[in-house]
DNA sequence: GGACAGCTTTCAGGCAAACGAATAGATTTC
DNA sequence: GAAATCTATTCGTTTGCCTGAAAGCTGTCC
């Protein structure tokens, strides 16, 4: 027998998940195929071998091309998601003595909740290497990048596509109205918000929603410290757009009643400066992993 | 040439990182071979060529048994992470239209922190399901669940032999003495704590703690809410035993020096009533993966 | 001390996967 | 409209991994 004991779950080795990997790279099978080093014929079979595992068609064939269908795409995400793991842990032994300082900037309210974490772990991986982190707006920190004065940073960016255009997308979540749970801020007019400075992006998203209905609005907060907004929102003394995941048991989405625009969505971005050093890679391939896992 | 091309990283297929996980459970070689439905002789092989991949011993031969290096413990944490994540993923194709829903119940220390995440990701690969989590202290979620009210929950407990028979362990983790970031909270007497109610088992684990040294304690903040614990914190007015991982650039661990006696681990649980359906069972196995990873 | 029972490892066969070449289909090109 | 060129797929051949048997090793039992 060598099928496997239905004890045991079935799966998808890396060697298959870095081929989908590749095949949605490359937009064809054959581009895959040299993508991986590998012949066409192997690229086929191997798809016919994951189609077979999943029990389902990961792409429709339109005997031109080929696109993922909707289990292709559940099924690509899963795959980037293990092969910035893999590449992480595997910079434990090809790097092993990576040695050198990291500038990485990133907006507040990711410094705050995520990075702890992740330079944890990054650490852990690559003793060598120290993180120099600055806490500035987005906007700001795209500027330092420009101007060589940091290696990387993450940023806050409207999804639109201008927006994101060549940018590297790490997190698409959408905005929602926060305030006070219970609280009735929303309900004032003009209606207070907590926001960060004029360069935010949630700040234009908001307005501009709010403008769109002709919705009278006040900026009666102003802070570039996530710690600050919340406890403004806390104190129901303003609503602010805010990421789903800010929420908690003290500050809630304003309920759909009061007829607030709905928000567009906002992604995370990563940049890397023009010729990045070794260590550079690395960390940007850490936030990697750790985005598609942590989120 | 078969050798990777070094654009690529190298990899570990899934089927050698399971063989990992495998030793690393059953202890030996030609227990995990068992485990794998493998030969002994496969899995030698197999062991020699992550060795190889790595380019570093992964196990101490001791000629009796096999113990892992360090080099091999920082893999299989890894490899358990993609395993982890490779289970979840594949719950959509094996379990494809499960519909229903699922009675959660969690303290909320954990729902703050690390549900939000972890049910998304559930919605992703079980969208016929839907979660209802109701948050209250360990002691009464597990009530609850007696009763009938509750399909599974999650419990913090102390994690000596009697807390933990029969339970099954999702984390175990080191408790601290956690204070505001150079706070002298810690120096009062009696000490000031700040903590759950009675029935919480970190603050019985620290009130013991003390009373076998004899050091003099106050319970000076008590709330159900995390977020309230650690605004005392922050605040300085209390310490409080906290789980390590909570700790962040404002809450940090009250320094050895001050002579705290050290506190025992803490356990997170998962129970699941009996005769679960069938998607109480595909939440309790994403419960599984999802700590797996996230920790 | 010798036989045994564990363990890991090595060494010959079998089988599944990848290669290379050829096939089939569809769009582009002149 | 026919050749050219791009796709994905199928057909034999070769390579790599697993199996099974046998060997080396080290403690244990009688």
């Amino acid at each position: 027998m060598h099928t496997q004991a239905q004890t045991s779950p079935p799966f998808l080795d890396l060697d298959l998940l870095r081929t989908l990997d590749a095949i949605a790279e490359g937009g064809s099978f054959s581009a895959a195929a040299e993508i991986v080093h590998r012949t066409p014929s192997a690229i086929s079979m191997q798809v016919k071998r994951m189609e077979d595992v999943v029990g389902r068609p990961l792409f429709e064939r339109d005997s031109r091309s080929v696109t993922l269908t909707d289990d292709g795409a559940f099924l690509l995400t899963h795959a980037r998601r293990v092969l910035a793991l893999n590449r992480d842990a595997m910079a434990r032994f090809v790097t092993p003595d990576l040695h050198g300082n990291v500038r990485l900037g990133a907006p507040d309210d990711i410094a705050e909740r995520y990075l702890p974490r992740m330079l944890r772990r990054f650490a852990e991986t690559h003793p060598g290497i120290g993180v120099v982190v600055t806490v500035e707006n987005s906007a700001r920190m795209l500027e330092m990048l420009a101007a060589g004065q940091l290696d990387l940073t993450l940023a806050n960016t409207q999804d639109n596509e201008r927006s994101l255009a060549g940018r590297e997308v790490l997190l698409q979540e959408r905005l929602v109205w926060a305030g006070a749970a219970g609280g009735c801020a929303a309900t004032r007019t003009p209606m207070p918000l907590s926001a960060w400075d004029e360069t935010c992006a949630w700040r234009k998203a908001a307005t501009q929603a709010l403008d769109r209905i002709g919705t009278p609005w006040q900026i009666t907060f102003q802070s570039g410290h996530m710690a600050a907004q919340r406890a403004a929102l806390k104190a129901d003394l303003a609503v602010a757009p805010m990421p789903q995941r800010i929420l908690d048991s003290e500050i809630s989405e304003v309920p759909a009643e009061i007829g607030l625009p709905p928000l567009p969505g906002y992604a995370i971005i990563l940049d890397v400066a023009d010729d990045p050093s070794a260590p550079v890679l690395a960390a940007a391939d850490h936030l990697r992993a750790s985005f598609a896992l942590c989120c």
